[in-house]
DNA sequence: AAGAATTTGTTCGTATGTATG
DNA sequence: CCATACATACGAACAAATTCT
């Protein structure tokens, strides 16, 4: 990497128009190359000092190197624990019964939930898309909570997802929801037990909120999907999400039958 | 913003746990008030300098608050120039009207296809992902036929698909097949019934071929769907595709049971 | 449980390279 | 050629979160 500083040396005679890359690309060449090479999926990465060390460049250089990993989503950063790299793309199953949460959790993944934002829409002002699903009573109530939670794996961040919830069916469902598994809550506290109706898949850019929350680059492709939600045997509709996750780190996957 | 500043003084007095957000973040929260106050899309910024002078803070850490925006979406930098507040997003338009939703159950029994290239792989040269579907008899002989077609509906093109097939239980596919529905041509011309297997949910952007054949533009989001076919009541893989559609165009849907 | 050590986060400063007009 | 503006890179210091002792 030293070569690469030699760029900077003021030898008049020599017209170097090495055209390199800037050094924190090639660190972040190299870092890639390594974890690759000799680590697995939660080690950690060495520290930025020590990287710096190795590399012979500045801190910055290699915390910039390390930003190109963060946003290829092959490692994760962690204030006073270190930088972690990430396990390859999780396949998640869909099936009627929509416990993200739980699923992960079997698969031996740690994953968790965080509530972003929350708030009572007025029935107008909800996405037309959404409002479709719910029934007439509901429409006359005129009001949906909308809780936009996001969604970890392995403490990376996969899915932003928009909840629209029946206020009919779940009171006080944007006061009592605090985080962690929304089906289990709505179940725990509601006793309503909810099935997964349909799915709807799309492909949407990540817009800056997107990619700010999932730590993706503007414009990268998010897969979209809303899921409209009932009461198990009933079909009052009383949730529906619309979720937009990261392909890269997320691979949905429907089974048929058979299995 | 020099209020923020003060909590580096060293008076000891003062127990203010301020826990404000870092400079960096205000900056960038006044910079895009700012610019939706008094910036038209196309105008420049004023240069890092001044508004490093103007908030007195660092010119990187304007930098840093300006990357904010630019991750955002809304300012774009050039070297030598400056940076430009963008023209409002071109918002993804989702047509609504035009849209038609397909059931996953139906996939690939469309009637209207047109073949777009077809060719024999040897199996090195297939994509890792469909690799991994077909068993070691397939493997063993070394090649696939890889057929790739282009679905429309309402003579507009809606799917880009590439299938992936097996010679050891299709021969002669790549000449036999000529448009139409494919899984209907290889029950007829083989017997074979095929299932679906499985289905992974991705999202990807539109390349140049993509985006040519789908009349979309490049960089578009495109739904990614691939899946898995064998023989019905068998567990022989004989058809992997991988498919990308618009989904301004297309909606796939996924219905569970109740139906 | 308290404190030290480690690691990433933020901010300042300075210098030089490179693209634009 | 020159002035301007963004890009890269170095150095130093302290803050904040986590882990270890």
């Amino acid at each position: 990497m030293n070569d690469a500083m030699s760029k900077r040396n003021t030898c008049l005679d020599k017209p170097v128009k090495l055209a390199e890359k800037p050094i924190y690309l090639q660190v972040a060449y190299q870092l890639e190359l390594d974890i690759k090479l000799s680590l697995k999926p939660g080690d950690l990465l060495d520290s930025e000092m020590n990287l710096a060390e190795r590399f012979g460049v500045n801190r910055h250089t290699v915390r910039r190197s390390i930003e190109q990993l963060v946003q290829a989503g092959i490692v994760v950063k962690q204030q006073g624990r270190g930088t972690q790299v990430v396990s390859n793309q999780i396949e998640y199953l869909l099936n009627p019964s929509g416990k993200f949460t739980k699923n992960l959790n079997e698969l031996g993944k740690t994953a968790h939930a965080i509530i972003v934002d929350k708030r009572i829409l007025d029935f107008k002002n909800v996405p037309i898309k959404v409002q479709r699903y719910f029934d007439e009573k509901t429409h006359d109530q005129g009001y949906l909570a909308e809780v936009v939670t996001l969604r970890f794996m392995e403490n990376v961040p996969v899915c932003l997802i928009h909840h629209y919830l029946s206020l009919a069916h779940l009171p006080d469902i944007h006061t009592s929801y605090l985080g962690g598994s929304l089906h289990q809550h709505i179940s725990e506290r509601f006793s309503y037990a909810l099935e997964r109706q349909q799915i709807n898949i799309s492909a949407t850019l990540a817009d800056g909120t997107e990619s700010m929350h999932l730590k993706c680059a503007v414009k990268s492709p998010l897969v979209k999907l809303q899921s409209i939600n009932r009461i198990r045997g009933s079909r009052e509709v009383v949730e529906v999400s619309v979720s937009h996750s990261r392909p890269d780190r997320l691979q949905y996957q429907i089974d048929f039958k058979g299995e």
